[in-house]
RNA sequence: GGUCCUAUCGUCUAGGGGUUAGGACAUCUCCCUUUCACGGAGGAAACAGGGGUUCAAUUCCCCUUAGGACUACCA
């Protein structure tokens, strides 16, 4: 029998979600339903000090709007409960003594004020990266060094004191990437990293890897940013004799800034005015950001255009579903190289998926957007809007503002207006208007249309001399959907009404 | 500085020893339309540089350059 699939997303709940973390989760969770596997969410919180309330509840939130939500996790539920690192203290104790007692770690008895002076001694003697290591050791204050009795002293003590491993002095470390390869790197570059802390906790390296082993994890798929501390991983499932059932690593690429080089951050994001939040996020007595989600960017458009970034099928097919990304999914096919983030495309992506919706959907939307605005229209009516606005927009929450003369008439007019303004326009207006008025408010926008063009010709124009002057005059616009159809919404009177009172304005300038 | 990773149009990328180096976004032109948008057609636009290997390198190898990540009792 083949061995499940099981991948997790293990983020640290220290605020909001970023978006490359999101992709992450994408990545795992298109893997691990392509293989009939589990999704797990662990919660990273061995660090108290960065813990910040809400932001599991945040994850959980952003992950579900996405509709990428775990099959097992924190907040769920699960064979290998608890999955919130901080519950599961006790058990990395027990594998870090299991360490000291093979001799793959030891006590160390530092302060971070002795600590600090190493690394100072060092940098003074030349020593440009100053490490806790095979050779450093040998002068700090540790159970490999310090006599026997001494270590059982300060340990019953109770010495504040923290677990070390012990990176051999020379050996090579390899591990294969899914997607770079083997990637070797000489122990001696590696440093006796902290497994334990002196509050108790594990640091990540040694969570991370006693979880994913207890969890059953077959594929670590994570951020570029962990490949160097890869290695020392790979020693630790050696250490602990998890060797043969250590998962495959997937380092994935990073997501970079628009513009320049270097790590997406918020600071990026804010200065190009884009979020990097799934949702809107406000810690506790700080400024809210807002979020993808608020901005109006649809789930499946911010998915798919995720999923590309880092990403390709190998085809030419650039729309995805969430059940295609699914279908399509390899680890083989993510890029090595870290992807810019650029906004553009998530728009492009955005308007295909807002083309796509509903109108009555969308109708529902404009509704309850105009409410906020203390205007009330009918859902038909907000529908009929909805339609004729949805190929001119990129968000939903635009078709208020871009469909506003269809509640109210023009403040003021386009400076195309002038321009186009004639005295042919003036009397075709009036005679448009005069018109309006009297035929029933049931008259199609095709029967409007008619009524206009035989003025027009009457008057031996061509339609385009005076229909934009007109548009304007109604809408105060100077572009936007079929003017019979914005006719025919507003209603002939109204029409009418704004026709004679923006001729009076028109004239006037 | 050290260790590791990376390098095809402006951007996301396909490709791979011999190709007119393909697509998408963005951009430009034209068509459609009363306008804008949508849609359609077309254009401009790339293999970082230098050495090898080879009959042939954008593709394989090395170096350089550039960029990035990591370098905590943070994850």
């Amino acid at each position: 029998m083949i061995k499940e699939v099981r991948v997790r997303f293990a983020p640290s709940p220290t605020g909001a979600l970023h978006i490359g973390g999101v992709r992450t989760a994408l990545y795992n969770y298109l893997f691990a339903k392509k293989s009939n596997g589990k999704f797990l969410l662990r919660i990273e919180d061995t660090d108290q000090t960065r813990y910040v309330p809400g932001a599991e509840e945040y994850i959980l939130e952003a992950l579900a709007w996405l509709g990428i939500s775990p099959d097992e996790g924190q907040g769920i539920g699960g064979p290998d409960a608890p999955y919130r690192q901080s519950e599961r203290k006790p058990m990395y104790k027990a594998y870090a003594q299991q360490l000291i007692d093979a001799g793959f770690a030891y006590y160390a008895f530092d302060t971070p004020e002795e600590l600090d002076a190493m690394r100072e001694r060092l940098n003074k003697a030349g020593v440009p990266n100053p490490q806790y290591n095979a050779i450093t050791r040998a002068t700090m204050k540790n159970s490999l060094v310090l006599p026997q009795e001494e270590v059982k002293q300060r340990l019953d003590a109770g010495d504040a004191y923290v677990i070390r491993i012990k990176i051999p002095r020379k050996e090579e470390v390899r591990v294969n990437d899914i997607i770079r390869g083997w990637v070797l790197v000489h122990s001696s570059s590696l440093d006796d990293k902290v497994l334990m802390k002196s509050d108790g906790m594990p640091t990540y390296h040694l969570a991370n890897v006693v979880d994913d082993h207890l969890m059953r994890i077959t594929h670590v798929i994570r951020g570029e940013e962990w490949l160097p501390s890869a290695p020392l991983h790979v020693l630790l499932y050696k250490y602990l004799g998890w060797e043969d059932t250590m998962p495959e690593f997937a380092h994935l690429p990073l997501l970079l800034k628009p513009d320049g080089n270097g790590k997406l951050s918020k600071r990026d994001a804010d200065m190009h005015g884009f979020p990097v939040f799934p949702l809107q996020w406000q810690p506790a007595g700080a400024e809210k950001t807002i979020g993808f989600r608020e901005e109006g960017y649809l789930p499946e458009a911010l998915l798919n255009f995720l999923a590309f970034l880092g990403w390709n099928p190998g085809t030419q097919q650039e729309i995805f579903s969430l059940t295609e990304l699914v279908e399509a999914f390899t680890l083989e096919k993510i890029g090595k190289a870290g992807a810019k983030f650029d906004i553009n495309k998530a728009n492009w992506y955005n308007q295909h998926y807002l083309r796509g919706m509903e109108n009555s959907a969308l109708g529902a939307i404009l509704k309850t957007d105009l409410e906020k605005k203390g205007i009330n229209t009918s859902l038909e009516s907000a529908q009929e809007i909805a339609s004729l606005l949805k190929e001119r927009i990129t968000f939903a929450k635009e078709m208020v503002a871009e469909g506003e003369y269809f509640f109210k008439s023009p403040k003021e007019y386009d400076a195309v207006l002038s321009q186009k303004w004639s005295a042919e326009a003036s009397e075709v207006s009036l005679a448009f208007a005069d018109k309006l008025i009297s035929i029933a408010t049931e008259t199609s926008a095709e029967e409007i249309k008619h009524i206009l063009h035989e003025i027009v010709e009457n008057q031996k124009l061509k339609i385009g001399k005076v229909l934009q002057p007109i548009r304007i005059l109604i809408t105060g616009k100077p572009a936007g959907p079929d003017l019979m159809q914005i006719i025919k919404i507003i209603g002939t009177n109204e029409a009418s009404e704004r026709l004679k009172k923006g001729v009076e304005f028109a004239n006037r300038v």
